[in-house]
DNA sequence: TCTCTAATAT
DNA sequence: CATATTAGAG
């Protein structure tokens, strides 16, 4: 009579944004590796002027101005440098549902597998880098910290809402073992993880995880082009426009690029 | 060697 | 403030 056991796992994917939400996923965020992979053709005449960042293409209703090029590394002339291995990727913006995916990885794989790099896996979120989601997770960490000395000193009348509770994490389900200090049972319980760290390959998860990138069609394309394919944000006003705030998929802050996950969603 | 976490920098 | 980057430890 174990039903949780096999239910577990279909809350879990019913809980997963569909396919159509997550491809716009990450536009720019392909791998360094693999941009120097397509931007050296030939290592001998390092010459790539054909950098070319992905700028998303924000389809929304307004014209959105925002189609600049800034990461103009330029050589004083006469340095011959590398920049290809130095490439810098734009801020990750952590959208609610990026951290909703986050929180339930997190939940999902319980306090102990809760690292980075575990995380990162089971999030399955391309371009995603492990040190992206430790920053994230240390400060996550931090706020779950927060929120335990908050839990108990009971202000009657103070209506002083958590000042922690600012916007992103307030809006993801907070599972209540990460809140608790656990003490004398660490132990969560985990039937286990279907896809491994290893070669372990599960069908099941990953595929749910990695097909946005083709349709019905079974048609396949190489594996690195299949990522940054399509990209289809619909959100269209149902009939009323009660000034939606439309996102754009990258907003530049600073004259720094920033870089978006997610389209606009709700929770 | 690789990964995690804390601290620090942008 | 939110993320990125670095440093040190395991």
């Amino acid at each position: 009579m174990r039903e949780e056991d096999s239910n577990w796992f279909a809350k879990w994917e019913e809980e997963l944004p569909k396919p159509e939400e997550l491809m716009s996923l990450s536009q720019t965020l392909i791998t360094p590796d693999l941009a120097i992979a397509f931007d050296i053709p030939n290592p001998t005449s390092p010459n790539p002027q054909s950098k070319q960042q992905q700028t998303p293409h924000v389809q929304s209703s307004q014209p959105n101005s925002s189609a600049e090029f800034e990461s103009t590394e330029l050589n004083g002339g006469g340095g011959g440098d590398e920049p290809a291995r130095t490439l810098k990727r734009p801020r990750l913006v952590w959208t609610p549902q990026l951290h909703k995916r986050f929180v339930d990885a997190v939940a999902h794989l319980g306090i102990k597998n809760a690292v980075p790099k575990t995380i990162m896996q089971l999030m399955s979120v391309d371009g995603l880098t492990r040190e992206n989601v430790a920053s994230h997770l240390q400060k996550y960490r931090l706020y779950l910290k927060r929120m335990q000395g908050l839990s108990n000193s009971g202000s009657v009348s103070g209506a002083g809402v958590d000042p922690a509770m600012d916007n992103l994490f307030a809006s993801s389900p907070v599972p209540a073992h990460f809140l608790h200090p656990g003490r004398g049972n660490s132990d969560h319980f985990m039937p286990f993880v279907p896809m491994g760290v290893v070669v372990g390959h599960h069908p099941q998860v990953q595929q749910q995880y990695r097909q946005f990138g083709s349709p019905a069609n079974g048609h396949f394309e190489h594996p690195f082009l299949s990522r940054q394919s399509q990209q289809q944000v619909q959100r269209m006003g149902t009939s009323v426009h009660n000034g939606s705030p439309d996102v754009d998929s990258a907003t530049a802050v600073n004259g720094r690029k920033v870089l978006t996950l997610f389209p606009t969603g709700e929770d």
